[in-house]
DNA sequence: TTATTTAATCGTAATATTACAATAAATTAT
DNA sequence: ATAATTTATTGTAATATTACGATTAAATAA
């Protein structure tokens, strides 16, 4: 008990619910808002714009970049990171597909 | 520790990113895709569509009762379920324009 | 070489989530 | 009144998430 049976669900179901919990924390929302206003920066910018611990922001990083929504590259001893703009944009048509079914008017409630 | 530090973020990041975790679990998109195209049902259709039990079922749609994305009223010994209009759409022009955000064309990586 | 800087990882504690059996509650049907 | 139907709630186990201190790793600077 307590996994997610992710095998009674669709490969598009379960893209949704793994974008969608992306960014499901308020951290990661301000990573990627952060991103976007930066166009680019390192863990300790966020660390310092965000408040939280270095190894919690790093974890956070961790996971944007496992779902590859951000990537990141080497630059002497600080990483750079920015959103990767393939996935972004993937992630955005799931999303606005699901975002945009269209509302039945008569509603039971 | 492990409770999410919601006064470091603002308003808006916080209701991003509760409006995403409210669809970060695929038991809750298949719901909410079913509620769209079937316009309402009641929780035991939901047991017999997704398979999870009925237990389970009645808790997820508690959740996107509380987070305002569903509602539901009492007909007879059932409960008919359907999409909150409203908030649905609020909830689809934060995540837009959260999803709208400008892609700069140099990234560092 | 020896600091220094920066980020990742490890270990761990607290909390949250997911799932389900069992039961309770509420309504309808007999 | 009793049974049947349907959903919510309770209790609980397993797993996942969040957070951070401490440490490690890797590159640069002195």
């Amino acid at each position: 008990m307590g996994l997610t049976k992710t095998e009674f669900f669709s490969i598009l179901q379960n893209d949704i619910a793994c974008f969608a919990k992306a960014f499901s924390h308020p951290a990661r929302v301000a990573i990627l808002q952060h991103l976007f206003k930066t166009n680019q920066c390192i863990c300790g910018d966020l660390v310092l714009e965000i408040g939280l611990a270095q190894a919690t922001i790093s974890q956070h990083l961790k996971e944007l970049k496992s779902i590859g929504l951000i990537k990141g590259i080497v630059e002497g001893t600080s990483v750079c990171y920015c959103v990767d703009p393939k996935n972004w944009i993937k992630m955005k048509h799931i999303l606005k597909d699901f975002l945009d079914q269209d509302l039945n008017p008569n509603q039971c409630c």
